[in-house]
RNA sequence: GGGCCCGUGGGGUAGCUUGGUAUCCUUCCAGCUUGGGGUGCUGGUAACCCGAGUUCAAAUCUCGGCGGGCCCA
């Protein structure tokens, strides 16, 4: 894992040497997706849909303009929004006669056509998502994945009939998050944000942060319980058994190319990103070691590998450009390609391929136990999984007062606000919420000494 | 919201104080050579963010814009 100290530097740097985006583009907070980094982000979204399938949710696209009078309806959306608003107000020379903005999320427009189309209790519950580009203008400084003003953003919206339904809605979104960053190697933790700080018009807000090297944590995820907020305002109704009308219960779950950004960051080291096998473009790829002579007999060897790796389901690539091997190594690992084979006249004398996975571990494989490269990934996620895990453990602090620190805090606290403003203020960091699952505390509030109720987990943040 | 630094070939840079011929490394292209951790040689392509001002003359000085990076609230 890289120092905290050069991770900035590195992490704007990397970004565009392992070829993940283009920051030239001359506005500011919209990189250009090059085609690795976008091949990657696809793979994240499929698993994201895998996820979303499996779960009963359906995918629907809504336009990216909303009309102001549907962004009006719902008062503190409004407010929390209208700062990073983009507006459209021409068309050709003419002015519209109603300002269109750019969705900088999606709730209201959505909302206001799911009131047409929940009429009954039969209805719902109403499981739907969307992969969108959604904008916001960001006044701070961006960073590529981390804050940019185009978002590609998930954002999944469901209706139920009532509030403990959407609370079952909310634990399956949080299973369904386990399972997701499993797969990206990404441990996370899990927090109720507090009320000063939870998204504009929601109920209540659950963050999913990760620990950067940093040591500011990113939020790569966010659940919300809206209960009645927006139906109102959208008249969101539906009519029960009963033959009376209800307004519907409502939550989103979202999340965006910061996924992305987590991985390039956790997992990054000095020589480059590594990437879980899960979303690697490039699981596998040869390096044939030519020699004089040699030339037709490894290339032979390199494509015939090549296809039994791929009948195993790995993708894999043949690195022929005319470099020499170094200079090729250099360059995968740059890139992340979890497992590199290199095929020489050695190899093919011994019958066998030598590998080396992205982290370091290099070994031989006999050429008739191909299907040991399997194993070989499944190990190495594991091994990167294990890694920011630690890292995370390690820099999380249950502490009793309030003592500075660098990583995740966990204070004792009252549950006032004013003094989770204070804790926030003295360690001049940025509250995440309550543990979630919820943790008990027997202690005395680190500002006021009052009996804790709960925790309070602060941290530098993006 | 307030402040600081920066913008020179694709990438990284020198030059800017004291205005006048744009430096080096790398990448890229061609050829030969080499090939199990960044081979070597020869040749080639390629740049002063945009606009206005000062001046005989602006990469260099002034102002504005756009873009990038950082710090504080």
């Amino acid at each position: 894992m890289i120092d905290k100290e050069k991770f900035d530097d590195w992490y704007n740097e990397i970004v565009e040497t392992a070829e993940l985006c283009d920051k030239r583009y001359p506005i500011k907070g919209m990189n250009i997706w090059k085609p690795y980094g976008w091949k990657i982000m696809q793979n994240i979204d499929a698993l994201i849909r895998y996820e979303m399938e499996r779960t009963g949710h359906n995918e629907v696209y809504f336009p990216l303009l909303i009309p102001e009078s549907y962004f009006k309806k719902e008062e503190e959306h409004i407010k929390g929004f209208s700062a990073e608003v983009y507006w459209v107000t021409h068309a050709g020379k003419n002015e519209l006669e109603e300002r269109l903005l750019l969705r900088p999320t999606s709730e209201t427009a959505l909302y206001s056509i799911f009131s047409l189309w929940i009429r009954s209790h039969a209805d719902l519950p109403l499981k739907t998502f969307q992969i969108v580009n959604t904008f916001r203008y960001e006044t701070k400084m961006t960073k590529a994945f981390i804050r940019v003003r185009e978002i590609h953003f998930f954002e999944a919206h469901t209706c139920h009939a009532d509030y403990e339904d959407a609370e079952r809605q909310i634990k399956e979104d949080l299973e369904i998050a386990e399972r997701f960053f499993k797969k990206l190697c990404l441990p996370f933790i899990v927090s109720k944000r507090p009320d000063w700080d939870k998204f504009a018009g929601a109920y209540y807000s659950i963050g999913i942060d990760v620990l950067m090297p940093s040591m500011k944590t990113l939020q790569v995820g966010s659940i919300h319980q809206y209960k009645q907020n927006f139906s109102k305002p959208f008249e969101i109704k539906y009519e029960g058994k009963d033959g009376k009308h209800y307004y519907c219960h409502q939550t989103t779950y979202g999340m965006s190319e910061r996924v992305l950004g987590a991985i390039v960051g956790i997992h990054g080291d000095e020589k480059g990103i590594k990437l879980p096998s899960s979303i690697a473009p490039i699981k596998v790829v040869i390096i044939p070691i030519i020699f004089k002579g040699w030339e037709e007999k490894i290339m032979e060897e390199c494509r015939k590998i090549k296809e039994e790796i791929e009948k195993l389901g790995l993708s894999c690539h043949i690195d022929d450009r005319d470099k020499t091997p170094g200079n090729k190594f250099y360059d995968w690992e740059l890139k992340g390609v979890p497992l590199r084979v290199e095929i020489g006249p050695k190899d093919i004398e011994n019958e066998v391929i030598s590998i080396a996975t992205r982290d370091g571990i290099k070994k031989k494989i006999p050429v008739n136990e191909i299907q040991k490269l399997k194993e070989e990934l499944e190990e190495y996620d594991k091994r990167i999984y294990a890694e920011a895990e630690k890292f995370l453990k390690e820099n999380i602090h249950v502490l009793k007062e309030v003592e500075s620190r660098e990583g995740i805090l966990e204070l004792p606290w009252c549950g006032k606000e004013e003094c989770g403003i204070k804790m926030e203020e003295e360690l001049d960091m940025k509250s995440l919420g309550t543990p979630l699952p919820e943790k008990e505390c027997n202690e005395k509030c680190a500002i006021c000494k009052e009996k804790a109720t709960t925790w309070l987990r602060l941290a530098k943040t993006y």
